[in-house]
DNA sequence: CATTTTTGTTAGGTACGGCTAACTAAGTTA
DNA sequence: TAACTTAGTTAGCCGTACCTAACAAAAATG
């Protein structure tokens, strides 16, 4: 993989605003905590990202510059795949990987027009440029809340076609409101309630950490 | 380049039907000689083309079924770049080949769906499994016609973004026909009478190596 | 047909992107 | 706070894909 390509996973685990650690990052890259630590200490030299050791990476400026056309073309070709092309939502970020090796101005452009400037891919993450990129707080992340009577709705899903075909099966989707009936102190789990379909699920927290959620007032509280 | 992208050069040089030099290989890829007599020797240990030291190369059964869906991808990515993102023809040699690491069958699939199946790229080549490839003779090159009366019709050009962009800019495209006046002896570069603008322009061998035709015959020869 | 030019090969080197194994720092928990 | 777990680093290794320079074979030419 080179190095913008690199670059592109720092900052799909949120590296334009906080840092990303490493081991995350060799799950998401596949390749080995040694590998990772070569490659954050050779892109800190470039003046690529802002590293320090054992305290992870975070995007400069000039990474962020350097990154952003990459995201913006992956996320295009995200949604051609999905949109036009009929390919599965649970494939198209692989897909979309393997034809983006470096960015490409004009491509992006005439993507655009034939897509008519989508402001989001197919996973709910936004396509930077045609819309600015949000930050979020760890506290987004379903994993990060508590049982309530509250519901919160699904906004956005880590890209990963592995948690797609996960949640394909078990019938989760963007934009759903789960209730979290139940963590389980033990594994961290927890057992929601799809209102959407009335479904009860157990989700392990490798699943809970990669949903991106918004809290929606229970109607009860809101009267 | 990984060594089905090279096969692909291989492929596009005649490897399919006829023995393919290393300069020519070398110049298309962009590599030193010594880099394509390394890589079509390994190429020979995996048994993906049959070698022979100092008579170049052609490929084995076994490597035009690996290559083939790398082509039919690659020129329906061509065909799509071009009629529906509206991509200069000079430009989509050179993108379609970032856009195809490797092949992918899925979406070969739906690109075929969704262009109609093409039967042939921009550049005139066929889309293999759409249509049989065609075995060219040496003698259907423009480089290899002698003067006459008759006419030469451009049935299609090598893929080279840099070709078309000289192409383009003397009014040569696909179809045309030639009439060629003189050839000269030197440098065997061609006058040529394109019958569709009436224009007389010098084409230097280079450029003749890389347009193949078939012969018209004359209106006065054919009466 | 001897010479020159073109084409191809070999030897040896470099940079890159990975790896494992051993070790160390940081964080967690009894 | 000592012990343990998790995360991160370092050292040393490997294969791939290139390179240049020197040499060798084949082809073209006077």
């Amino acid at each position: 993989m080179n190095d913008l390509n690199f670059l592109r996973l720092i900052f799909e685990l949120g590296g334009s605003f906080q840092n990303v650690n490493n081991i995350d990052l060799a799950i998401k890259a596949n390749v080995s905590k040694a590998s990772v630590s070569d490659r954050t200490q050779h892109l800190s030299k470039l003046g690529l990202v802002k590293y320090k050791k054992y305290y992870g990476s975070k995007l400069t400026k000039k990474g962020l510059n350097a990154v952003i056309p990459l995201v913006q073309q992956h996320r295009l070709l995200e949604t051609w795949l999905y949109e036009k092309l009929d390919i599965p939502l649970s494939d198209v970020y692989d897909k979309a990987s393997t034809l983006c090796e470096k960015p490409d101005l004009l491509l992006i452009d005439r993507l655009n027009t034939y897509l008519d400037y989508p402001q989001n891919c197919p996973h709910g993450n936004v396509i930077p440029i045609n819309t600015p990129v949000p930050e979020f707080s760890k506290y987004d992340l379903l994993s990060n809340q508590s049982i309530s009577t509250s519901t919160f709705k699904i906004i956005n899903f880590t890209e990963d076609d592995n948690l797609f075909k996960i949640l394909s099966n078990i019938d989760i989707k963007l934009g759903d409101e789960l209730q979290i009936l139940n963590i389980n102190d033990y594994d961290h789990s927890m057992v929601v309630l799809n209102r959407r379909n009335n479904l009860k699920q157990i989700l392990p927290k490798n699943i809970t950490k990669m949903i991106r959620i918004e809290t929606v007032l229970s109607k009860e509280k809101s009267v």
